[in-house]
DNA sequence: CGGATTCTTGAGCATATTCAATTGTGGTGG
DNA sequence: CCACCACAATTGAATATGCTCAAGAATCCG
């Protein structure tokens, strides 16, 4: 039940029609094997999603839409440290509470929730979770060292061409208007700032730059059109490896 | 066999009494389990690592000593993703080969590899070791948020002050004259500079500028002395999730 | 002891931050 | 439908923080 259709942004119609041979069929799968213990939480931009699961740890798995993890260590500024995308998981576990660890909807999305003990018998149980999880994590974790890297070494703009384009290669859909790629921008200019370890200010002071440099088309608030992908992907020292992570779709 | 003596910086005395009931004895069983599978390589400073295993992906059990992983984007600088200690994990596939990743010993000590595919099946089929790999993963992942945090949102001195905390905590021993906390520096300046995203120069200036205000006591080149731990807690906005994260040792 | 490496330190510079003012957008109620 | 408000995003000028480059000191290793 409820694997149907996908309430986000449904009022724009172009992400609707994603060119993945996504997670998509594997999930509705695994909700199968995944059975009773699932709760489906339908998700709002902004909501915060309790990480503790009746005193317990939770295993979460994105179906549809965007979160952020993020955490704050005190006398500092929130540090986004992993979105997740559909076919994500997060273990509550992993994030640091004494640090302020949060999960928070940047979208209208849907996410699976169990309690981790549950979650740990089942992957002993079951071979197709299990593979599930661990391509999952790897998948992640690698993402994850891309972003280190980002944040450690790139410039500004090294960073905000880095977002942008992997944003294009996971979401992304051809422009109708010939060449390009568009796509949303699920979060907010703080979000993303917080996500690149830079103030907001620069942040849009640096698309500022990337759309009057012709490489970013801005026409709505929260969506963005690339007309050439692959200046982006000059502009960006992990282009390489992005591709090699999430080519499986555009481009 | 080869279970035996820990010939890291066997020069040393002191690191040789860890007041750690580590993962040394889990290591130990561990290695029963994983069997004929597991190739023991020692490890030596600078010695690159080959990730590949016979053109497959490779596992990696850290049992003695300390790596780090690292990945070089086209025209940046090095980033050190990843320190590895004891009882740290590392599967292959999640480094980024486009991006030039690495696994390199920072240190004299014993790595344990074995195919990435037979791993597989040890964890479906071993429960010991599939929960020893989850712990392991899930500390990394956790490790690693900090880590993104820091190099995110902290100045140069909550850096380096995160970064010694966290040794002190992982590696420390009480000093012999009262009060302090000694533990090796494992890594070069530039090992350390390029993990905290900093110049060298810049690390250099602050650990004199530490050293000058009394935290550090940096007696021998590898070898730190904290005089005040909770001194140099307070610089670091991590230390409250350090603790909770590596506190089952000393402090 | 000599040579090579690593580390330290200074001066000048570049990049991103801060702070503040302005514009733009979305939502609410008249 | 428009006016209004709150909030998000943009932009500028001044500042600060860390980087670059280069020289010198300390340490390691043969």
């Amino acid at each position: 039940m409820t694997t149907g259709t996908n309430p986000q942004s449904t009022t724009r119609p172009s992400a609707g029609v994603p060119l993945c041979k996504r997670k998509g069929d594997g999930l509705a799968e695994l909700q199968t094997s995944l059975g009773s213990h699932v709760a489906t939480i339908r998700t709002r931009r902004g909501q915060n999603v309790a990480l503790a699961l009746d005193g317990g740890e939770a295993a979460f798995i994105v179906h549809s839409g965007v979160l952020t993890v993020s955490v704050t260590m005190p006398g500092t500024s929130r540090q986004v440290v992993a979105i997740l995308f559909p076919g994500d998981v997060l273990h509550s576990g992993v994030v640091p509470r004494e640090a302020d660890g949060t999960l928070t909807p940047a979208n209208a999305g849907e996410l699976w929730r169990l309690r981790w003990s549950i979650f740990a018998e089942l992957l002993a149980k079951d071979a197709a979770i299990a593979s599930f999880y661990h391509e999952a994590i790897d998948r992640q974790m690698t993402c994850r060292a891309i972003h280190v890297a980002a944040i450690g070494q790139f410039d500004c703009r090294q960073r905000v061409a880095t977002f942008l384009f992997e944003l294009a290669l996971r979401t992304g859909t051809p422009s109708p208007s010939g060449g390009g790629v568009v796509f949303d921008l699920p979060l907010s200019r703080i979000d993303v700032a917080d996500y690149l370890g830079l103030n907001a200010d620069t942040l849009s002071r640096t698309m500022s730059r990337l759309r009057s440099s012709g490489v970013l088309d801005h026409s709505e608030r929260n969506r963005a059109v690339v007309r050439d992908l692959r200046a982006l992907a000059a502009l960006s020292p992990a282009s390489r490896a992005l591709i090699a992570l999430h080519g499986d779709r555009v481009l």
